[in-house]
DNA sequence: CACTAAATTGCAAATTTTTTGCAATTTGTA
DNA sequence: TACAAATTGCAAAAAATTTGCAATTTAGTG
């Protein structure tokens, strides 16, 4: 049995990217689909990198787009270490933790863990939320920080 | 047994900032003393409705200091909702979860999880990194925005 | 309590980031 | 292909953040 995991099949996930686009009323134009590209190939970007690999676009483009994908749930928007950053959701990447240093603002991707996965969605069962998603982040010191002291 | 909350003897609170402060060189100062007294009575802030609680200051006095705190560890910047916003963080009261709603950007604070916070202890025992702290984001639909659909 | 060195603050100004208005262009649909 | 609506790019405005420096405050010390 073959598990289809994000990244195998891009096209699936530009299929699904349209489709939010255009069920929400939106149209799908270029720089929307240069920004999805970039964002499926890069971990976690913040802004002004993802200005800086947008040189075909204006930055208030890259602005608004990034604006209407984080009303659409396409991508999310974390504190990780020293930077606001973005990443696509849950809907078009393998969810995920992150791990942060402290010291040098290093961010490493963690598998999620089913233990904590179950519980969250134990925690979400009640009468003054509905969950829909999560995110875990541990900081702490990466390898190359600790052995530096 | 009575159990001693954060809130409860903030006198010890700020004899800790205080010895924070000292241990790394830096002075006590009237606006420190300040910001983490403001930072103490408020549950999760932005940085603009900390200079606007802050008008005895100049804006960069607040900058220059919430940097420091962010360095020394007496804060946490995250990403709730939709604003990046300021906590103090688990030395100084009781460490949490955050429930954010997707629709209003409501924060809600959530109890830790017992079952949660020993998975995530054993999950930073490994050799690729140290966990210091760890921080949980549960993002839904509030009571009030779920009733208005 | 006064004095000194070093850190911190406040102010002005520079820089960077983000938002806004509008004409020109692109997109979806018939 | 043509039309209506959405989107883009540009210019400019507004907001947020950083920097340099003189004046003030702090932690010691005598």
């Amino acid at each position: 049995m073959q598990i289809i995991t994000a990244g195998r099949f891009r096209f699936m996930e530009i299929k699904r990217f349209k489709t939010l686009l255009k069920q929400n009323g939106h149209f799908v134009t270029k720089p929307r689909l240069r920004l999805f590209a970039i964002l499926q190939k890069r971990p976690a970007l913040t802004l002004q990198q993802l200005i800086k690999l947008s040189p075909q676009h204006d930055q208030v483009t890259v602005y608004r787009n990034i604006d209407l994908f984080e009303k659409l749930g396409i991508i999310n928007r974390l504190r990780l270490g020293w930077y606001t950053k973005i990443e696509l959701s849950d809907v078009f990447i393998h969810h995920h933790h992150h791990f942060s240093c402290l010291k040098c603002g290093r961010v490493i991707t963690l598998p999620e863990d089913p233990v904590i996965e179950q519980r969250i969605t134990r925690l979400g069962v009640n009468k003054h939320f509905k969950s829909m998603d999560h995110q875990l982040e541990i900081r702490g010191y990466c390898q190359i920080c600790s052995n530096r002291q």
